[in-house]
DNA sequence: GTCATAGTTTTCGTATACGATTTCATACTT
DNA sequence: AAGTATGAAATCGTATACGAAAACTATGAC
């Protein structure tokens, strides 16, 4: 598990570029801001520039990277108002993708993020904010991951990696809300486990969300999300 | 209205050949199944074969062609069930984005989506499902337009832009189903003119493309989307 | 007549090269 | 001293070229 960032390990040069430069993205190496310049990243993979230069438009599409013409390519920041609408985006996509997933889930997938959900009470306690995180990604992997449609998959996918590349920095973790946050853990469960209705689960698993970016956004005055 | 498809109009060759594929494939001059061979493309634009490719690898990501290693790309198809995956998810996207630009909606849109719905009607007495097809669309972009989250915009756009590759060829525009199509949407517009809540304003615009999708699933007795 | 195989053709994948654009540093003007 | 113009450096954008993989074709064996 946690291991969402990795795809295609080998093929053309491009998808190794790729993952590559993801994966230092996604596990922070490259900070948001962080300048990638074509010509040192094709010496530095041993490519040439024209497989990075694919590599960097393809995580542009994603929102990995803001890319200007004649300029180049930069990680995304950390602006507050991107951070909302993927959080957002995010609500809605991963709703519908543990809603469909719900009726798929069997007693050894709960049980498992029973576990995860235990783990990340201890984290709490010896606080532990980076292996919270990771955890957390892993306890709602198992309720998203057996959603039957792929295109709804992979938009949850990019969602967690835009916020993974946004992890290393400034915010995050709001002590309060992560106690908030392992008590929803275990209603979603509890929810999914007595076969409550996909609208039912869908809600409670976009209010989740949305009480996290809400959280965050108590904290820089900005508008909120629940709002809407 | 309804050119939606173009895009970045001029720019860079690498953008002015994404438009150019994309309009191709949109207004079905490129149909599925049609091999995209760089070469061939870039000659008949006056391009190099590198700008082409890029371009072609990011209408891939968006699910407009088909793309296979060394071997190239075709226009994608349409498999019912990627039919199935992207009627579902524009579902989802598109309720999320019109009951999020439902409140900015004002007496004039709310005009213009009559009228255009009042086309649409005259489109089925006089039996132009083509033109209806286009007046669809501007009906719905009224209603999702407004939606101030871009990134779920532009799944939205996404969505539309893979049906209307599939526009041209076989199945759409059932019939019976039309008719309860402009209902539905005099019914969208009551809700949203009434200041309906936002929960119901997203149920009942997914309902409306689920209603579609079902009855092209109906006749091809594949398994159903609003039974989940 | 069918299948397998070798050779040819097509097409992609990427390296290299060079022109275009932007940025940065420097010198000059007011 | 501040701002502007000029030139140099960095970086991108794309053309061209060539090697690699796949698809196709023709030939020959059975």
């Amino acid at each position: 598990m946690t291991e969402m960032a990795v795809e295609a390990k080998a093929g053309s040069k491009s998808e190794q570029a790729y993952s590559a430069i993801k994966t230092h993205i996604v596990e922070g190496t490259y900070t948001p801001g962080y300048r990638l310049v074509l010509a040192k990243i094709a010496e530095d993979l041993g490519f040439s520039v024209v497989p990075v230069r694919e590599a960097i438009r393809r995580l542009e599409a994603e929102g990995l990277v803001k890319f200007e013409r004649n300029v180049g390519a930069t990680v995304s920041g950390i602006d507050p108002t991107e951070y909302l609408y993927t959080m957002q985006t995010l609500s809605i996509v991963e709703g519908a993708a543990t809603a469909l997933s719900a009726p798929l889930i069997g007693p050894a997938d709960i049980a498992r993020a029973r576990a995860v959900n235990a783990e990340m009470r201890d984290c709490l306690e010896h606080f532990d904010p980076v292996r919270f995180t990771r955890l957390n990604l892993d306890f709602h992997s198992v309720l998203f991951e057996r959603c039957p449609n792929p295109h709804i998959l992979d938009l949850v996918h990019r969602g967690w990696n835009r916020l993974a590349s946004l992890r290393s920095s400034t915010f995050r973790f709001v002590p309060g809300r992560a106690h908030e946050s392992v008590e929803e853990h275990e209603a979603l469960l509890k929810l999914i486990e007595n076969g409550a209705d996909a609208d039912e689960i869908e809600k409670a698993a976009r209010r989740h969300r949305s009480a996290t970016l809400d959280a965050y956004l108590s904290q820089t005055n900005a508008a909120s999300l629940s709002a809407h």
